[in-house]
DNA sequence: ATGGTGGATGGTCCA
């Protein structure tokens, strides 16, 4: 019987990781990646080089931040693209998509910067509009994954410290909250369904020498719902891509399911 | 230690 591999990656700039992705690409073959912050509008995204290793493409890209996009060697059904109160002007921040059956929403969640900041408060009001969104959309009764760049960590054990990061964005109450809200919905994080290891990071910051010495969290994640829990086999982070040149912070994480 | 580095841009903003 055949799988489905269903990947996530935040590349930081589609444009300045092309070649990284591109081998990425061509050695795992995962049917589907989703990626966020292409930083690069739709007229300027290189379809032609993921035609060329069997890969069509929806995307959702606007100049010099956010972008999102999916990647799939199955055919790519039903687009939508943006949330449902979304205006013109929106940051370009969620795709959804049927593939093989299951519905892949594709978020790049708001950074949120600094705790008590604007961009926080535009964090915790982007994290309430996806819930609604998907009680709007999406059906938990049905295949459903959400995957992509939620810019929180769950838990301690997805932390390389826990009172280096307590409080400060990407591990503060409010977005725990928030996550709880989503995950409430009716998701289940696959990584979790098959291993309970700590310090399994998906993001490490460019500086301060944050890889080499290993100060990660896990930021990165695929969550489904039942009928698709059911059905998955694995789920893993690949750190490889971390260690090349030119790397983005963030690393692929994926999701097999029979 | 309020720094550090990287991407897009063309001054800074964002992460």
């Amino acid at each position: 019987m055949s799988t489905i591999t269903v990947a996530t990656w935040n590349v930081n700039s589609i444009g300045a990781r092309l070649p990284v992705v591109e081998g990425w690409l061509a050695k795992n073959q995962p049917e589907v990646l989703c990626l966020q912050e292409t930083k690069t509008i739709d007229e300027k995204f290189p379809y032609s080089v993921f035609e060329n290793l069997g890969y069509s493409a929806a995307i959702s890209g606007q100049k010099t931040y956010n972008g999102v996009a999916i990647l799939s060697r199955l055919p790519i059904e039903n687009v939508s693209k943006g949330l449902h109160d979304d205006d013109d002007t929106a940051q370009k921040r969620l795709i959804v998509a049927t593939i093989a059956g299951i519905r892949i929403v594709n978020v790049y969640i708001p950074n949120g910067s600094e705790v008590g900041s604007e961009k926080f408060a535009y964090k915790m009001q982007w994290f309430a509009r996806l819930r609604v969104y998907l009680d709007q959309h999406c059906d938990p009764a049905q295949p459903t994954l959400i995957c992509g760049d939620f810019n929180v960590a769950p838990e301690e054990r997805d932390v390389y410290n826990v009172k280096a990061v307590q409080g400060k964005v990407l591990f503060h109450p409010d977005e725990h909250r928030a996550l709880n809200v989503i995950r409430d919905w009716g998701f289940q994080d696959t990584l979790r369904l098959h291993t309970q290891e700590a310090g399994q990071f998906s993001w490490w910051d460019y500086r301060a020498a944050s890889f080499r010495r290993n100060h990660g969290m896990r930021i990165d994640h695929i969550w489904v719902s039942p009928p698709l829990a059911q059905r998955c086999v694995a789920s893993w982070i690949d750190v490889e891509p971390r260690k090349c040149e030119k790397p983005s912070d963030h690393t692929p994480v994926l999701a097999q399911f029979s």
